[in-house]
DNA sequence: TTTCTCACTTACCTTTACGTAAACGGAAGG
DNA sequence: CCTTCCGTTTACGTAAAGGTAAGTGAGAAA
């Protein structure tokens, strides 16, 4: 139990840390998945002995992965994205080409917002009328009423 | 030359057709891929003997796809997807189901809009923060001062 | 007629993002 | 001591989405 590895933190107490299989319960991924993400040099936990350890910051980069990947961009992409989420290190050589990039993934995200926009109100289009095709048809829902609000 | 098949329209006048060729650089496809989306079932054009004629829904079809595809869905949800778009001639008990995936749909563009902007404003903090490190240090900007506005 | 250009099919290849199995290690508990 | 649980590595498998190559055909142009 005792060793001195429990009190690396500047701030006195000791940080709370996370086994691998709590990270894949609490963000619904596999063991395989995160380790892969390791591989890929997204996350890179420490170690005790052989086992990995994760901290609050790998925990922080895993949620961005997820975030990363609902919005579809491959691990490749998120790489370099979350390399714009820990600038703290950077020259000032390295911040003009990080800004750059957040700028690039900036103009991404708003043309993706767009589109994310337009489906939603096709789509609600779409709904509003089954729905009132199938009012004119007496045939009406057994289902939930909800509406579609924006 | 002229054959019967090119008034095939309720409207009188020929409707304008195209080809694999123009749709690829219309869209930024390869033939390939347009190729591998009638395989999978998401296309279905014409033929004129061999040759594929695209009309003007499938041209919008594509158009859908290729949104799809930089939204990240697969092609199976973009399949899907697409039966939305054409409720046309579907029955009641279809129509049901319809505006069940629909409504699927639209909350999980629902939660893709909320993650979109958090990571826009996420990554406008953070094209701020970089500006205004590089200016404190006097080393500003060569590059567009193009800010971040919403 | 020969040569382009565009399109077609068939078929194997590649990349990404994991799944899955095999075999092993260490700690905890009955 | 043996089992169970959690973790580890190595390595092959696989599904999705195309790339790429080889060989064919048909119409337009030189």
């Amino acid at each position: 139990m005792g060793d001195a590895a429990r009190l690396r933190d500047d701030s006195g107490y000791p940080e709370r840390t996370y086994a691998i299989g709590e990270l894949a319960d609490e963000f619904g991924l596999t063991l395989r998945s995160i380790r892969h993400y390791e591989d890929e040099g997204l996350l890179s936990p420490g170690r005790e002995g052989t086992v990995r350890v994760y901290d609050r910051r790998d925990r922080a980069r895993l949620a961005l992965i997820c975030r990363g990947k609902r919005l579809g961009f491959s691990l490749t992409e998120i790489k370099e994205f979350l390399s714009l989420y820990d600038t703290d290190g950077a020259q000032v050589g390295q911040m003009r080409y990080l800004r750059r990039m957040a700028r690039e993934r900036i103009a991404a995200l708003r043309r993706q917002l767009a589109d994310v926009q337009q489906t939603l109100t096709e789509l609600t289009d779409i709904d509003d009328q089954i729905t009132r095709h199938l009012r004119r048809q007496g045939a009406d829902d057994a289902t939930n009423e909800e509406g579609s609000r924006s």
